[in-house]
DNA sequence: AAGACGAAAGTGGTTGA
DNA sequence: TCAACAACTTTCGTCTT
């Protein structure tokens, strides 16, 4: 790790303690654990050596490692095909042997429990974010987030599916994807009450900073899921971008807020949702939008005939 | 009859002694 | 470690359209 010099300042939180980690190759913020960028190209040394004097050969040559399989992509496999080399089929006898082979290797790659832990975790990472349509570097991210709980000793005792769900809910945070711990938590059937509290093991162990959730971050998938337009949808972020600068939104459930202003937009725009509907999309109860809604248009002074 | 309202009691997490 | 606390939920009777 290493202090960041060309940026300056955290563009979320003005902080100045902006840190580059070489291992993760994206610089964030040590303040509120925003992530400025993730994807900055390798600036450490490149080995080389020319000649047959220069020790090992360093040559950089294969597929680039991943998280997601628990070796890292990095180790061979046996082709489920009974072909040789050149395609033709192999004869039945060595074919037993191949199957005796792979069998072997198989378990040859996963030798101890924690590697087992390992790959099953992994599995269940890919699973959840496949169901919640989260992309890719979501689910890289969660698995070296898994990593690390693991090397930390933090899921013995602990529920597999859990912590990875735990895993899954912190890098969705980082990467403002907009799920919500009862998104997660249903996907594996659990209860939120349990992956918020492995959640914020996780943090706190493994010390991850994760972005004050914003209620902007919401806006969009409530808006589509409730089948509202662009206007209204754009007056929702004025409200929230409001309420954020007059400092209203702290303390208080990113969610909710979001979809109080939701309820106001709608009959700024005329095209009004029952709170019963707000809440069942945004799992927000009725009263909280009620208390949400006077909140925001008594502070901002808001006229709106509801 | 549906939607909105708000009081009251309960839940789980945070905070500060 | 414990109690006070704030935010939020659940439940339910009442009012409004």
């Amino acid at each position: 790790m290493s202090v960041d010099t060309t940026l300056v300042k955290c563009p979320e939180c003005n902080s100045r303690k902006l840190v580059y980690d070489e291992g993760r190759g994206e610089r964030h913020c040590d303040e509120c654990g925003m992530v400025i960028e993730d994807t900055m190209i390798d600036p450490s040394a490149e080995w080389r050596t020319f000649g047959q004097d220069g020790g090992p050969d360093r040559s950089r040559v294969g597929a680039p490692t991943t998280n997601l399989f628990h070796d890292k992509g990095l180790s061979t496999d046996i082709s489920w095909e009974n072909r040789d080399f050149s395609g033709s089929a192999i004869s039945s006898k060595s074919r037993a042997q191949m199957h005796r082979m792979r069998k072997w290797q198989k378990r040859a790659r996963t030798k101890n429990s924690r590697d087992r832990n390992l790959v099953e975790a992994l599995a269940r990472i890919q699973y959840i974010c496949t169901k919640l349509n989260l992309p890719k570097t979501v689910a890289e991210r969660s698995s070296s987030i898994y990593r690390k709980a693991l090397a930390e000793d933090l899921i013995r005792g602990r529920s597999i599916d859990i912590m990875a769900a735990a895993a899954v809910f912190i890098s969705n945070q980082q990467m403002l994807t907009a799920r919500t711990v009862d998104d997660v938590a249903e996907v594996i059937k659990a209860n939120s009450k349990e992956v918020g509290r492995a959640y914020r093991v996780m943090k706190r162990k493994l010390r991850i900073r994760t972005p004050p959730p914003s209620p902007m971050t919401y806006v969009a998938r409530f808006a589509s899921e409730l089948g509202l337009n662009m206007k209204t949808e754009n007056a929702t972020r004025d409200i929230i971008k409001k309420a954020e600068s007059a400092e209203l939104t702290h303390g208080k459930s990113p969610c909710g807020i979001t979809a109080a202003a939701m309820y106001i937009a709608g009959y700024q725009t005329g095209q009004i949702r029952t709170q019963r509907e707000i809440s069942d999309v945004t799992n927000v109860t009725e009263v909280t939008i009620r208390n949400r809604y006077k909140g925001l248009l008594k502070d901002l002074e808001m006229d709106v005939d509801l």
